[in-house]
DNA sequence: CTTTAATCCTATTAAATCTATAGGATAATA
DNA sequence: TATTATCCTATAGATTTAATAGGATTAAAG
């Protein structure tokens, strides 16, 4: 019984669906006063500790900042405007798509490939890097929450 | 020592990139003699066994034809011109991108998410989903090997 | 100054998936 | 009948993602 996958199953991994989620969360508050992760983790249906990790990565790489203590949370610390989608899941990771011989930030090349300029494959995966960047590079959380 | 991923890394899984490659190899053949696992397996640099997987699942979805015994092999039995890569990556599989709410032909929905119609996140992913497989729809493999 | 509430941090487990291999069954050729 | 090659199913190994555990740290409140 379980369902056959897509081609488009897995581009985006939960821990990056979540972090979306949470910031788009926290762009809708009213004022900057701290959420707790308790609070983020039952409106939005994610498990508490794994969302506690991803807010940890989102505050260490300047998205968001945080309050210890009685009164504390998470705050986002930078204008929803700013927040391009394309540097959030570069920091959140996940294996999103395609093959590491088309990643501009983190190349790699394949084993198998001999001459990737002559590699058709390559080329065609570099139209779609091409093109998927091209709408993470122009989508902030802005335009999501709008 | 591990590289970092990228967003990018895995839209392709080794099994597809893999059946493309020998679909490629197949259609440069002159004519439409048998070719032999063996003999793709080490042009591409490819595990002959699991190759051999590959062309099977590519032969049961009616892209390649096959001959057993001595002079035995694979062989294209349609048009490169007619061979869409969005067809090829379907019947490999591989999770290729983006979240099951997205999927065209095996939608499923999330369990975090009341209301899709809602969800920021669903939204973007479709938008990414109609650019990925407008390209994967309009390549073809004659495409690919000029 | 003690209690309580919250994040911080590292490590580890569990589950899923992809990659690759094994080994024999089947079929065709010579 | 021997040889060559695909057919087929099962399984092992490796990697990655998802989720959890448990205590350390910090801050507020009385």
């Amino acid at each position: 019984m379980i369902a056959k996958r897509s081609i488009f199953e897995h581009m985006l991994s939960k821990k990056t669906k979540y972090g979306i989620k949470a910031l788009i969360y926290l762009s809708k508050q009213e004022d900057k006063t701290p959420v707790q992760i308790e609070a983020i983790s039952k409106s939005e249906n994610i498990s508490r500790k794994f969302l506690e990790s991803i807010l940890l990565t989102l505050r260490k790489n300047g998205f968001l900042g945080s309050k210890k203590g009685k009164g504390g949370g998470y705050y986002l610390i930078k204008d929803p405007v700013d927040i391009k989608m394309s540097s959030v899941m570069r920091v959140l990771d996940g294996p999103i798509a395609m093959v590491p011989c088309v990643s501009l930030n983190f190349y790699e090349k394949c084993d198998d490939c001999p001459d990737e300029n002559a590699c058709a494959v390559h080329n065609l995966m570099v139209e779609v890097r091409d093109s998927t960047l091209h709408i993470f590079n122009n989508k902030s959380l802005a335009d999501l929450i709008k």
